[in-house]
DNA sequence: ACAAACATTCCAGTTGAAAGTAATCTATGA
DNA sequence: TCATAGATTACTTTCAACTGGAATGTTTGT
């Protein structure tokens, strides 16, 4: 199949799929005659184990690894777990940053009046003047 | 003082300080007679007012409107709640999105055995394999 | 025969928020 | 006096992962 079935049956557009080529994510695909890359099932299903690596939000780099890993029959799955836990510990310190953020906003917000009033909380902490409750 | 003591009592670097004058985020400072910015006691507070806020996530964009919005004595403190209460919910959209990755990692990492077998439900479910429990 | 849909390569641009680099000028302290 | 530190402007580069567009070639359908 042409690039176009495949980045339709992958969920990978075509013009992603040549970058991937491009930078050494998958192989460089065969080509036909015409010069037209030519798409096997094997290399759909490359490129959705590509796109649900990434949708989990690994990075391209650690899809690589993960590719090369389920490409090895004999790896050891210590390994893949170990990536994945340190992709969970990432995800885990963005989500703890970002709840630090809400917790912040939403408690300044919760005292903020919301009304015509000119006093506002919320920019009395940003300028300094926060006091604790 | 000059950008350099500005930077280090707001927490900006001198480069970001340039940058955010570049951008407009905060007025041209007055100049010296060797064409030095200068920088006063007021002038620390909005780049500290910046800074706080872009630890709290908020956009440039946004900070440029809290700023106006501080600045302005008769302001409505709805529109800086509507504002902050905006950007809760982007910051907990990226959290709910975030743990949605994190619950399908942490679940399939939990299966896998991590030792020195191959069989590894992590890139099973990788390659769309997964079966559900 | 001809248009449309699809393919190719190659180069450039996008996003946001800076940080890096270079060349030059000014200030400060021993 | 000279080294060093800090300042200036003006560019360029970074990060990540694509995406867009131009110019051109190929296939498919009517």
């Amino acid at each position: 199949m042409n690039i176009g079935t495949a980045a339709e049956m992958s969920g990978v557009s075509a013009k992603t799929i040549r970058y991937y080529e491009d930078i050494g994510l998958v192989p460089q695909a065969l080509r036909r005659d015409n010069g037209y890359r030519h798409y096997e099932q094997t290399d759909i299903e490359t490129l959705r184990f590509i796109q649900h690596a990434r949708r989990l939000g690994f990075s391209v780099g650690d899809v690589a690894k993960l590719l090369s890993l389920w490409r090895d029959k004999h790896r050891a799955s210590a390994e893949v777990k170990s990536l994945a836990l340190r992709h969970v510990a990432e995800i885990e310190g963005r989500i703890a940053e970002l709840q630090s953020m809400r917790r912040t906003l939403v408690h300044l917000s919760d005292r903020c009046h919301g009304d015509d009033r000119p006093d506002c909380p919320i920019l009395n902490d940003l300028a300094g003047l926060g006091k604790k409750d």
